[in-house]
DNA sequence: AATATTAGTTAACAGTGTTAACTGCATTGA
DNA sequence: TCAATGCAGTTAACACTGTTAACTAATATT
């Protein structure tokens, strides 16, 4: 009888009730602030049922990333989605703006995904198809835009790990130190990003 | 009598033995791992004399910064020093791989004063003299590339805030996640820092 | 000499992640 | 149907964390 599935699928649907809390906690008081007895707590249970269902709290982690690089491909899609021309200068171009305005939407995730918990982005992506992954759709465009003239014909992977060095930069620093007397927010970027496709060329 | 001063020196003695063991815990064991405890282990006192001398575990920390910082400093006058040409391109290029250099070598100083903590500059830097500050240095190297030509004349503190970001990124990304399939170190930090150069000509 | 100051101590608080031992209920096998 | 097993969720506890309060003992001031 079907007691098994239902069992598994119980089991899931606590690790997602233990998620979903541990997510809002995280969006409202900051990670740092998200200890095992307050999401057993938002979810009234004691604390250490939570380890009947995650190993520990590096594996909450770990899907706390998940959600939020789900979210950070999202942006950079629909980014690029759009951006009406076809050119693949623009549409490259594009795609460093959605990267920019992610990190700008959501702090607390590009922080947690890209400042404090980068080493884990292997184990947070191993499942994802390929195709999807924020690195090699980065690497697509600049191929694209090299093929196409816009881009002087550089090491593909080279240059694209160089954009996503200059774009982390401006990005977590923008985040991380808001008080900084930072030139005027859209144009900084503007140029910044303008700076980076010149310096390909 | 002299009492007074007496005093007050031995309370600098006793403040400095406590921040010199804190650097020689952190520099072994990695800040998250330097606990109060550990601090007052090393010098043979209590945990809690430590607060005779210090409010808590931050003003530490900025001690710790504070060490930090110097050494960067340092770092990026030395590789300007170093920089047998009197060409401003080249100049402000030494000091770009002076920048990513420190990174690179202290890795633990580098994380901890721009990605862990970097709102804490200003207390770290209120007390230098300003025209020895990082930021200052390198706007002056940008804009001698500007006057000389070498550079094309935008805004100068724009400029230097982008190639801030832009090294920040790479030095970062290089620390933090070092398992990253990036291209061959050498080579890579040889292309962005020409990137970066050639999307300010 | 009596008093006040204070460096350094121990005990304690409130919090952290995590493990061990236990309870009571649900499912299983005879 | 009844005993046996498994296991979800509990409480207690451990070894830590930063930090405060109360105390001791030695020094400095009057």
């Amino acid at each position: 009888m079907g007691t098994k599935e239902r069992r598994k699928r119980e089991i899931e649907e606590m690790r997602l009730e233990i998620i979903e809390a541990a997510v809002q906690l995280f969006l409202t008081d900051g990670y740092e602030n998200v200890s095992m007895r307050k999401i057993a707590q938002q979810i009234d249970y004691s604390a250490t049922a939570i380890y009947k269902y995650f190993a520990n709290k590096e594996e909450i982690l770990i899907h706390l990333l998940k959600h939020g690089y789900a979210i950070f491909l999202t942006c950079l899609k629909e980014g690029v989605a759009d951006c009406k021309s076809r050119n693949p200068g623009e549409r490259l171009k594009a795609s460093l703006y959605a990267y920019i305005d992610f990190g700008l939407k959501h702090p607390e995730y590009y922080r947690l995904i890209f400042v404090e918990n980068l080493h884990q982005l292997q184990k947070v992506m191993t499942e994802e198809d390929d195709r999807v992954r924020g690195f090699v759709l980065l690497t697509e465009m600049v191929m694209a835009a090299m093929n196409e003239g816009v881009l002087k014909k550089h090491d593909a992977h080279m240059a694209a790990q160089s954009l996503w060095a200059s774009l982390h930069g401006i990005t977590s620093l923008l985040i991380t130190f808001p008080d900084f007397h930072w030139h005027e927010k859209e144009g900084f970027i503007d140029f910044q990003v303008n700076s980076m496709i010149k310096g390909l060329t």
